[in-house]
DNA sequence: ACTTTATTGTGATTTAATTCACAATAAATT
DNA sequence: AATTTATTGTGAATTAAATCACAATAAAGT
């Protein structure tokens, strides 16, 4: 079982990138296209491939839609992944609306909060109370979160996830989460993005 | 000049672990207190530290606020670092609305779109249009932007970016950005990160 | 049928990142 | 003042990731 996470993340970009070229009428495509799509060497693609165990053909390349195959096999996103978000918050709402998750067979079913205000049973994405998440979770076999709520009330809703059954969270509060130890985080920090970008900006700067 | 995007992020993470600690009160730390709080290796803290010349007293530890001073000065966050957002979406406005920034030092000083629906010239962090930009970025000297539009504009975007100075962008859009190599890209990609975890999810499960 | 050409698949090699291990040493203790 | 103890700082060793290099080979051309 390859947990490389960096391998793992370019099989998604080779998925995208594979999408893009067969709604462009693509049939086959050769490991160096797939590196300059994604911007990695022609054999890191090859050999990320052979890791998988997935072949292609000596001088004819990969065909497209096999490659798609095995990859949302590996990925496991052979099917719609259903998603919950604890948090209504902006953040929550951005989420809800972002028409990127359709096409990549995500969907998020419903958000949770505390705050009475925020309800709305009946939208087209529910607004429920957080007491409502196990139940939901559970019956609808939800297993994927997002976390989105402030740094205050993280921990905490972390933990009403987990009991609900949730296995992964998307955290975008800026802390380290416990978690019990088979449960995946990943976490998304926006201030350490920013603060890594100025970094590398002065160092092109010094550098130019 | 250290280059390692690993290595400059764990220096964030360090930082923000070291605010927390002198919020309580503490003021001095070990390695190990630090490796604990992000999870890594004491050697590992020790080892970033002085690939960057931070240095201890021996059976002292570190003092905190001389290590928070360092660490601000590596990163380049010494002073409030000033942004800017393309696109004026719901994404753009949660980042507007989001908290976290200004204990950070960051802060977002206007949103650029093309969509006259969208402007607020005298909002509290103006909505302006796309033509606008240059002139903002090279006024206010930024150097940072966030780019929160759709696929479909994105690099369109991205060039106005450039065009008008910008160094360093922080990309939301599901796509890779061609720019100048004296600028550096960081990108978010929530679909990416979402299947990524959908793959460790899956990974525990077999596992236990 | 034979030759050339293009591409895969992967073992070997190189490079980069992390961890180990311990000398150096400053503080605390006796 | 000598001894013990705890911690740093870093070179050496290890591990992990990426790249190289080339044999294998399938298709295309002659």
């Amino acid at each position: 079982m390859i947990t490389n996470k960096n391998c793992i993340i370019r099989l998604s970009r080779y998925k995208n990138a594979l999408y893009r070229l067969r709604d462009l009428g693509f049939v086959k495509v050769f490991s160096d296209n797939l590196a300059d799509a994604i911007g990695v060497t022609a054999s890191q693609v090859r050999k990320d491939f052979s890791l998988f165990g997935i072949t292609g053909n000596r001088k004819g390349g990969y065909e497209i839609a096999s490659l798609l195959e095995k990859l949302g096999g590996i990925l496991g996103k052979d099917r719609i992944e259903r998603v919950i978000i604890a948090g209504a918050g902006h953040l929550a709402y951005a989420l809800m609306h972002y028409r990127g998750f359709e096409k990549e067979g995500i969907k998020i079913e419903a958000a949770f909060d505390i705050d009475p205000l925020k309800f709305a049973k009946n939208a087209q994405i529910p607004v429920l109370p957080m007491e409502e998440m196990k139940d939901f979770v559970v019956s609808n076999n939800i297993k994927v979160g997002v976390l989105a709520v402030p740094e205050v009330g993280a921990q905490r809703a972390a933990d009403t996830m987990f009991a609900a059954g949730i296995k992964g969270i998307l955290n975008f509060a800026p802390l380290r989460l416990k978690a019990p130890n088979d449960c995946a985080i990943n976490n998304v920090n926006l201030e350490i993005e920013l603060e890594n970008l100025v970094y590398f900006v002065n160092v092109l700067e010094k550098k130019g």
